[in-house]
DNA sequence: AAAGTATCGTTTCAAACGAAACGACTGTCA
DNA sequence: TGACAGTCGTTTCGTTTGAAACGATACTTT
């Protein structure tokens, strides 16, 4: 349960076993791990499978993570406005909007203004961007199931309530 | 099992409930929800750690999280050269030799040349820096516990235990 | 109806990022 | 020894990022 950090590659061993300033004498307070440590284990696995993933949709589809992400949302869900987009894809409407941009261009996404509020858009997918959608969906869930290929089927949902949990908490923390 | 997303804020309800291109007589693929797509709500959650986190480390100590985390295993193991700080916070040289002229500027760690290898460096925490760092763990380890306040003991392990068997199925999948 | 306030989506700006180029140094092999 | 290839850490370059400013539209209050 300490030390994660198994492997060392090859690096020349600069360092003594002991910190500098450790006195060896008193053990009053556990050493710290940055590898045993929460958040950062779930910031490098996390940012892994997002560059994971970006690749794939890059490679195969020529389109980023914001820009997959809005178009899921589209699909699932039109017309609706760039605010909804950025609540459903948790991401601001800076981004939304580059993205969006990005997508108008390519053609996969179409705006209209909102009949009863100028201010408003009326975004959804074109017929091009359906047929787009619709090829990426299964490379997703197929992306997803070999991500998860390791995990009981317990284990995912246990994963899927974890996750849940920690999202309620760190939604306390922000605030 | 479905739609997670319950709260539904203002925002004018814009969207029929079933997708434009949709054909409600055949029902033969299952809908795509991002909200229940685990990629996304690993990206989501860890974000918004990682965005709490930073701005607690910022407000109280006035670091970022990166050098946070070179701090972090200079306060383990020193001296050490910036390749094995890289291999150990998971950070690209780039990055570290970015955190690590902040750190060198406001006097938290000290470098000196490698005696047997002009190339390397051997760094460490200064005296200020190690202050710092006593300060800092504390605070990090509360806010991990504030973190994973809803969760039980055995569940803290289990969510250990499937970070590794991600990172291992990433690993693969990366390559 | 005019003035003031709020919301929507875009754009601007400075900071942070990763990839690649780079200079300095080391090890190898002829 | 001298060329060549490899490694280390910094810097440069173009891109991406979120915060804030913005113009446009809608709502509220008087």
């Amino acid at each position: 349960m300490s030390s994660r950090r198994a492997v060392r590659t090859k690096s020349f061993v600069t360092a003594p076993a002991v910190p500098e300033g450790a006195d060896p004498g008193r053990d009053d307070e556990a050493e710290f791990h940055l590898a045993d440590f929460l958040p950062y284990r779930l910031s490098v696995t996390t940012n892994r499978v997002s560059r994971a993933f970006a690749a794939r949709y890059s490679r195969e589809f020529g389109i980023s993570i914001p820009e997959w992400r809005v178009m899921a949302v589209l699909g699932e869900t039109a017309p609706i406005s760039s605010n909804d987009v950025c609540e459903a894809t948790a991401m601001d409407k800076a981004k939304v909007s580059r993205a969006l941009a990005a997508l108008l261009h390519r053609g996969l996404v179409k705006k209209a203004p909102h009949p009863d509020d100028q201010r408003l858009l009326r975004l959804s997918l074109t017929a091009k961007g359906r047929r787009v959608y619709a090829a990426i969906v299964p490379r997703a869930r197929q992306l997803e199931a070999d991500l998860m290929a390791g995990l009981t089927d317990p284990e995912r949902r246990q994963l899927d309530r974890l996750l849940d949990k920690l999202q309620a908490r760190v939604v306390d923390l922000e605030g």
